[in-house]
DNA sequence: GCCTTTATAGTCAACCTGACCATTGAGGGC
DNA sequence: GCCCTCAATGGTCAGGTTGACTATAAAGGC
């Protein structure tokens, strides 16, 4: 703030005190398709649907703190192996009545973590789940959650464009063929594997070998792939552009 | 929000109330120099220091249309005109103490204007001013405006290079030169003019020539340009990257 | 062993980029 | 009017990058 609208230390009278949530977008790639963690929503307003999970900002933290808190406490982590997992805060949703029981300004975050072994929380939200993003989910989410999550689904595609981000999907130590399915899943498209390769390796500091005599052979049924690991770089120089959808005769871009 | 974490038609005791406001931060090219609209601060906290203008939310409106409100009084110009201008949501800062005297959680936006003949405001606002950013601003913004003022820079240098921003800086009707003006003074580096000029014409849905024998010599000294107008296209396939700054043996990228 | 599967190496043409040089068309000075 | 300067515009060219493809290597399944 700062408006020299409101004269001393703020008259409580002069503005509507408002609640502040964090609304949280988990992803994580599962056999080739992209989840997002959701919970079955108990109570009216939107009785039964799916919604993000979130919470209320508590009075001493600020949103990103909030939005780590939710994030351990959603995946079953601890707060230390939640402050290693990517989040970044996308937006904020401030429609009048996007909550019809009071008015609720939501600062809405987007998460990637590893496929866990865990299926989910084990402890406290029971109820979150992971949810395939392959068009299977018919009905709406609860309040605006639809757009928050198709907003950070769009900026997570976008992001791995120019950053290092679909790390944030993988192991510490994985495979280009690994990291090259993160992006052909979040994307929706087949990549050269020849190509995809080559551009990484030349990227620097994208990923770097991981030392020793470490393959990855046991489970895999063709030849071992060496095994990466992230690499100093966060932007990426230069990016690592999507194969151009052309959607038929139409030369513009899409919205901002 | 979302959380099953309170029951019902929410309890008032369960959250702390917070104030919510709009931080904007305005730019404009002038004279090749990169400008911000600043006020400056008549009371403690921070009195007599820059700041970014801004204000609450109202009870009715989102902070999208907080900041439009504020842009159009800030600016001087109608609610039509200003609703024409590029503005678009940085992101939200929420640390508790942020502000001294109270939880204040502010949207910060981004807006870029063109090269207005009014020097600013024309009534209520004449506070605000076009502040340079070229170094010569010596004294620290109030509260957290100085990130704030830095998110929104950085953000729009890197939005140049795969979105049309530029165009925001620009009339309604504009030469190659000028566009070219924008980008090298936004990224304070010199661009090669036939190769920008090629690319940006090679650009689909970038920029359309003007039609009828409209060119510009009245002022320019050289060879009259051709004007041009905005295109449809808002991101840019392929994106027009800024030269590598290459600082010094340093192959990784940022921060994020 | 032979087949399937995946990783990895390499090739080649089309395209794009950055660095330059050349020409055009105004205005200014005299 | 003549020459000079300035900025716009038109080209060229070598080097790098990309996309499409072919070839080889190294596992596991049978």
């Amino acid at each position: 703030m700062t408006g020299n609208d409101i004269p001393e230390g703020y008259d409580p009278k002069a503005f509507e005190p408002f609640a502040v949530t964090v609304d949280l977008a988990v992803f994580t790639v599962r056999e080739a398709v992209l989840h997002v963690l959701l919970i079955r929503r108990g109570q009216a307003p939107y009785a039964g649907a799916w919604a993000l999970p979130g919470g209320f900002v508590l009075p001493d933290e600020s949103a990103e703190r909030a939005a780590l808190r939710e994030l351990a406490e959603e995946t079953g982590l601890s707060r230390e192996r939640a402050s290693g997992l990517h989040l970044e805060q996308l937006r904020t949703y401030s429609d009048p009545d996007r909550d019809p029981r009071m008015r609720v300004v939501s600062v809405a975050f987007a998460a990637l973590v590893p496929d866990l072994p865990e299926p989910s929380g084990g402890g406290d939200a029971a109820e979150a789940q992971w949810v395939a993003l392959d068009g299977s989910l018919r009905s709406p989410l609860a309040f605006d959650h639809g757009r928050i999550l198709a907003d950070a689904r769009r900026r997570i595609g976008d992001k791995l464009e120019y950053t290092s981000l679909a790390m944030g999907f993988c192991p510490p130590e994985f495979t280009l063929g690994e990291l090259q399915q993160v992006y052909e899943t979040v994307w929706g498209v087949a990549l050269d594997r020849p190509n995809f390769r080559r551009k990484v390796l030349a990227t620097p500091g994208f990923v770097e070998p991981v030392g020793g005599a470490a393959q990855r052979r046991t489970g895999g049924r063709g030849k071992p792939a060496a095994l990466y690991r992230a690499g100093r770089a966060v932007v990426l120089h230069p990016p690592l552009l999507r194969p151009v959808v052309d959607s038929a005769g139409d030369t513009s871009g899409e919205g901002a």
